[in-house]
DNA sequence: ATTTTATTCTACTTCTTGGTTGAATATTTT
DNA sequence: AAAATATTCAACCAAGAAGTAGAATAAAAT
């Protein structure tokens, strides 16, 4: 369950056109067209990925009229840094050192999994 | 550069038995035939998934006589990690209280980027 | 030297992805 | 009401991913 989640969110990541859509949302809140803009891709094909990025739950569109206005959701990053977290502790031994850490990211939004 | 490999990290986690694979290893080094054994695929399907994993740097695999022995390449992670701490601070706006910690887990392997 | 064992390579298949274009839908503007 | 705008949908295509099976390779055991 978390784990599907996780194959979604890693997948959304792999992707450098969807990793500068979140770039371009983390400044704020954008419409599809504004998105679409400054890219050498069809809208069609932006509308796309940002159904990917919203199935990883990502990112939010909401309807405003004619236009989508689309917002980044942090708290879906929160799996795949729970899961890398963990594995670097545990594959680096470092099991002491990180222990405080995860508690504070995984409180940062505050929504415990 | 780092951009192009964070595709390949980030698509090689994006698959539940390249999950389970990396969670196998770090248990401890395997051979390919013992990664393959407990799984319900070929064995060549496990060597293209740890193809997957190696080209992404996060596993190495290193022949043994007729074996290969695999092992987790931590560092690997460390890019991934970065990219998602960062954004994760960036976006929930919280550029202070995580400052400390990406020193810390970019310490954590001795590798900066 | 032959056989067995461990792994990879080479097709081949099916499904998915990322892209296109043009029609469809919904909302503003005129 | 008609035209323009913003976005999505549907159909399509090419390339890549994930799987299979069987041949090829290389080392170990007999």
């Amino acid at each position: 369950m978390v784990e599907r989640n996780l194959d979604r969110v890693f997948h959304a990541l792999a992707d450098p056109t969807r990793r500068a859509l979140l770039d371009r949302l983390a400044a704020g809140e954008a419409t599809v067209g504004q998105l679409a803009e400054p890219l050498p891709l069809s809208f069609a094909a932006v509308s796309k990925h940002l159904g990917v990025l919203e199935r990883a739950g990502l990112v939010t569109r909401e309807a405003q009229g004619r236009q989508r206005v689309c917002r980044i959701d942090p708290a879906a990053l929160n799996d795949a840094l729970a899961w890398l977290e963990f594995h670097e502790r545990f594959w680096t031994g470092r099991l002491d050192a990180l222990d405080a850490l995860v508690g504070t990211v995984s409180g940062m939004t505050g929504k415990a999994q």
